[in-house]
RNA sequence: GUCCCCAUCGUCUAGUGGCCUAGGACACCGCCCUUUCACGGCGGUAACGGGGGUUCGAACCCCCCUGGGGACGCCA
């Protein structure tokens, strides 16, 4: 059999960390054994469904380019074949009609609480059957009353659940919808689904839906549970911590390889290993070396890996993603170095796109004013003079090359016997507005002769009018 | 509360009975490099939660405690 994977989010919210590296996980492993990958939708809790979410899903899973062999199906659309094993259960005496009230089953999980035990229904209808007059029923699942559930976990070994822990759980609101249990055993059944890869927090459900898959004679799938992702605080991983979605990182300037790196480090290693391409993840990666307990997310991790994807990653693919960063800043891109040329440039001193855009603007447009400590600091008395000799230097200059760059500052300095620092401080403040630039030689290469002459003049201007 | 799961530096982790005076990475702190900011290089601080066993020997195996997480919906 083909090993068959799936990636089962539920449309109410964004593609957020975790099921990110659960979607990761899941993929790697049908990649690895070259088998399906397949994304399934769950949207059938109709209330808290939307579009939109289905839509960020779609978009997180196409920028960190996991893709799917199959689907995305909807779970909305197998109603039919749902109702079909709703009935087929009823029908073999697996499932039966509950006419029990809400209200009636807070009060029994109340009493359950107060008596220190677990709130569980207590079967009241499979036992005395009692048909209400106009209340729709919903259908529960017969779970075994005796004996236990034993599940081989590729993650967290052997886990035994005694089935009088279990109750019979809805499989059928009263508005004859299916339920979340119901619809994952038969859509897994249906698809082939060789291995179920989840979060943690579903081993709870693996027993019911055991029990359900032995009680339609399917084949069980292996199971495999990831741990949870932990936010900073040791708590679950969340909307209240803050950027978990996966588009945020790429607002935030990431590149979606880093952030597959960090996930896929996260609870997963091999030996001292740190940094892994897509191949060697698809490679090296086994579900059964993942870890069994839960780990904590670190910004700072991922920052340092996502600077390692910059700094080692071809430069033009670096550019090509740092172009969408540039015109979130409104620049004209034709007005300036290419792109290649400014990754080139900045990245080593840039952990993120966003930061190499902001610290790349003035190659592009007019900075508007100087950094004030910088100015004060490098513009002096006599500095413009220092800016004339390169001002005269420069626009001379036979070829724009940075080796003839490099040599007319080193001469300047010398020629007015001044410390280098002296001359390329105050030629970089009069180039950037700033103290901060990549090499002066670098800097004046992709600024061009017309930028550095016209920038030239403008800071001989305001040191000459400081006085 | 009940059930399930977990427990090595602040964080991610290596470690599967002797190679461990516990290794790597991030962060942090020094020093070096340096025309800025960085990169880089070298070095440092820092952990087996506690208590019992088993064993010649335990971070590794067993039990208890403690701590943490998850589940307990006509949500998924």
């Amino acid at each position: 059999m083909t090993t068959t994977t799936r990636f089962a989010p539920s449309p109410t919210g964004y593609l957020h960390v975790g099921g990110a590296r659960t979607a990761l996980f899941s993929w790697l492993h049908a990649r690895k054994q070259g088998g399906k990958f397949i994304l399934r939708i769950e949207d059938t809790d109709l209330e808290r469904s939307t579009q939109e979410s289905v839509e960020a899903i779609l978009e997180g899973m196409r920028w960190l380019a996991l893709d799917y062999d199959a689907g995305p199906f909807y779970q909305t659309q197998h109603f039919d074949r749902y109702k079909e094993i709703i009935q087929q259960l009823l029908d073999q005496g697996d499932a039966y009609h509950c006419y029990c009230s809400k209200e009636e089953l807070e009060d029994l999980r109340t009493k359950q609480m107060e008596n220190k035990e677990k709130p569980r229904y207590d079967g009241r209808c499979r036992h005395h059957p009692a048909v209400r007059e106009g209340v729709n029923p919903v259908v529960r699942f017969k779970n075994p009353l005796d004996g236990e559930v034993v599940i081989q976990d590729l993650i967290k070994g052997q886990i035994i659940v005694a089935n009088k822990e279990l109750d019979d759980l809805i499989i059928a609101r009263s508005d004859g919808s299916p339920t979340y249990n119901l619809t994952v055993v038969v859509d897994d059944m249906d698809m082939g689904i060789t291995h179920v890869i989840r979060g943690d927090d579903h081993v709870n459900n693996t027993p019911r839906q055991i029990n359900i898959l032995s009680a339609l004679g399917a084949t069980l799938p292996q199971y495999a549970h990831v741990p949870m992702i932990l936010g900073a605080d040791g708590a679950r991983l969340s909307k209240r911590h803050g950027a978990v979605s996966v588009m945020q990182y790429r607002d935030e300037g990431y590149l979606p390889e880093a952030l597959l790196n960090y996930l896929v480090r996260l609870g997963w290693s091999h030996g001292d290993q740190e940094l892994f391409s897509r191949e060697e993840m698809i490679r090296l990666f086994e579900l059964e070396k993942v870890n069994v307990s839960a780990s904590t997310f670190n910004p700072e991790k991922l920052l340092w890996l996502n600077h390692q994807y910059m700094m080692h990653s071809d430069p033009a693919i670096v550019a090509g993603h740092l172009q969408w960063h540039m015109q979130q800043l409104g620049l004209d891109l034709t007005q300036g170095p290419d792109l290649t040329e400014v990754v080139r440039v900045q990245r080593e001193r840039c952990k993120t796109l966003v930061e190499v855009a902001a610290a790349s603007v003035y190659f592009f447009q007019e900075f508007t004013g100087y950094d004030e400590k910088a100015l004060n600091k490098n513009f002096k008395t006599g500095t413009d003079e220092v800016l004339q000799a390169l001002y005269d230097e420069f626009s001379q200059l036979s070829a724009w090359e940075s080796e003839l760059l490099h040599q007319v500052v080193l001469d300047t300095a010398e020629g007015l016997q001044l410390n280098l620092g002296k001359v390329a401080q105050p030629l970089r403040v009069a180039l950037c507005g700033s103290a901060v630039s990549p090499a002066i030689d670098l800097t004046l290469m992709l600024l061009g002769r017309e930028k550095t002459l016209l920038r030239l003049i403008r800071a001989i201007e305001t040191i000459k009018n400081m006085n």
